[in-house]
DNA sequence: GACCAGGCACATC
DNA sequence: GATGTGCATGGT
């Protein structure tokens, strides 16, 4: 069977057996670029109390971020960890985003994919799989993103990618499946919750609805 | 108390 | 170009 008919289908049970499930929990755009950066190596509880902390104080706007005071702003952000660069990722993407867009997302969705994808991984913490997350969860443009569970998941069921390459697994994906952001956005986040109900808990795999699957 | 969590930048070899 | 290390909180 080709790739794209097994990845396909692998999606099909995971969605079968955890439903859909409404990825990037935020109230804006903007949000779920903050808590992409937030995020990074925390855990999403962690993540999202620093995002709570940011929302009492109205900070969720990129105006805001890039003008109070790093101390302010650290001293929001301090549960989700690595605070002192993240407040500095913060601001640095937040001012990005004033003076290339004059603040206005829709101004950056309307920029080609590609392009927007390469600015945004020229800005100081932001990394691939951070870029991806915000193109795909906050901007709804169909790039697949690839994280540590992805790589150890399809890793164990036989996928090889020559030095487990960031690209290389994306296209995996990318050119097998349907161009597709509803698609891309509900299978990375079928993925998260397999290894986190599965993989974590039961790591002897039993009960996976992958179990004995190879590609 | 060890280990991990929805990474990334930077130094060094 | 590959590999190692610092960053730091809170849960298990």
């Amino acid at each position: 069977m080709i790739y794209g008919k097994k990845l396909l289908k692998i999606y099909k049970i995971l969605l079968k057996e955890f439903g859909p499930q409404y990825w990037w929990p935020a109230d804006s755009p903007f949000e779920v670029m903050i808590g992409a950066v937030l995020t990074q190596n925390t855990n999403w509880l962690n993540a999202s109390r620093a995002i709570d902390n940011l929302k009492r104080k109205d900070l969720i706007r990129p105006h805001k971020i890039a003008v109070i005071s790093k101390s302010k702003l650290i001293s929001a952000i301090r549960p989700s960890g690595f605070y002192n660069q993240k407040a500095a990722y913060l601001k640095g993407f937040s001012r990005h985003v004033i003076d290339r867009y004059s603040g206005d997302l829709r101004k950056m969705s309307r920029v080609k994919t590609g392009i927007l994808r390469n600015e945004l991984l020229a800005i100081n913490g932001l990394g691939p799989e951070t870029v991806d997350s915000i193109l795909l969860y906050a901007l709804d443009k169909p790039v697949f993103v690839i994280d540590a569970y992805t790589r150890r998941i399809f890793g164990r069921h036989g996928v090889k990618i020559k030095d487990s390459d960031y690209p290389g697994w994306q296209n995996l994906f990318e050119l097998h499946l349907p161009r597709d952001a509803k698609l891309f956005n509900e299978y990375h986040a079928l993925i998260v919750k397999l290894a986190k109900e599965r993989c974590r808990k039961k790591p002897d795999c039993q009960g996976c609805p992958l179990k004995g699957m190879s590609l």
